[in-house]
DNA sequence: ATCATAAAGTCCCAAATGGAACCTTTTGTA
DNA sequence: TACAAAAGGTTCCATTTGGGACTTTATGAT
């Protein structure tokens, strides 16, 4: 523990988890900014989902979409394609699930009888609302390594990464 | 364009690419940093993947086994499983179909007859080779977002966030 | 006004995925 | 030296996934 945030493990630790080979890959000369943003996005997402399907029943994209109209009631399905990049009937079938089980509710937009417009239900917000913590104590438990203020650091940073992706997100 | 990066996109962009809800979803009070790190990772990963797999028919953990054995040759199967979190079947199975395609080759440990050590081909080196720069060259219109500094920051603070992962990936 | 084109959603079906049981070899313990 | 437990891999099979065709409604150009 130099200078070193005592939050922090030692490589041994790290080899000890994940293996020797972590340590080289995330070394690596050429892909190590691509490989490290993915390996935390794995290994966070991972065991986020499998928690929330055990405890609630939910898969991944049904906890997106009920995620998605915490933000905005009304959508589409369409619009939730655009945010997740998932495939259209994915989102279809989910919704449909969600349908089902009585998380949302569906109406017919009358300006356009295309589009479906989706909104939480009492159920689906009480859900959702038993959901966050778990979600949330995770991401507090990632970003526990990191300072107040190398939080704000990071959180600016990648936040231009974001803000970059319609540059380099579209060609193939 | 006022204190902002040139290729830092506007609020109206990113609405037009991910949609309005990109943005509210980005700056969620409670869940903005988990989401942020995987709607980066999600929008990275997706097109580089589709794209090796449409130019040289290798799918994702495919690659990701050649990616591995690459910093480490005479990996095991199960060396991969602990570095990706994968399920050791779908290793198996990816394993078994790079070395019907001739990429990687198989040898038995002699001093632990269950281990079957691999190593990539001079094929698997070669299409190896090609591959890389594309994932290259995504991974540098993603960091075209940052500064050199900036991006040396964002290189230090992952890395404090993945070796802090010993302690916050295990639970559950 | 008509008609080609596109967009929102759904459905079908083939391919990918992952849990669990299984085989073989190793390890640790009595 | 047995022998239960564990570890590396594979196989089986049920579930999930996503491309592509299809239906319905909207748009835009003649």
């Amino acid at each position: 523990m130099t200078e070193q945030d005592k939050s922090l493990t030692t490589s041994a630790e790290m080899a000890d988890t994940f293996g020797a080979l972590s340590l080289v890959m995330l070394d690596d000369a050429d892909l190590r900014h691509a490989w490290r943003i993915n390996f935390v996005a794995n290994f966070f997402t991972g065991p986020v989902y499998r928690n929330l399907s055990d405890k609630f029943g939910i898969t991944r994209p049904e906890f997106v979409i009920l995620y998605c109209l915490r933000h905005m009631p009304g959508l589409v399905a369409q619009d939730i394609c655009r945010v997740t990049g998932q495939p259209k009937n994915s989102i279809s079938r989910a919704v449909s699930d969600l349908l089902k089980k009585g998380y949302v509710q569906r109406s017919i937009d009358p300006a356009d009888k295309r589009a479906k417009p989706l909104t939480l239900t009492e159920a689906g917000w009480t859900m959702l609302d038993d959901m966050s913590p778990i979600v949330k104590a995770r991401q507090d438990a990632m970003r526990a390594a990191l300072t107040i203020n190398e939080m704000a650091q990071f959180d600016e940073l990648i936040r231009k990464l974001v803000f970059a992706m319609p540059a380099w997100v579209q060609p193939d």
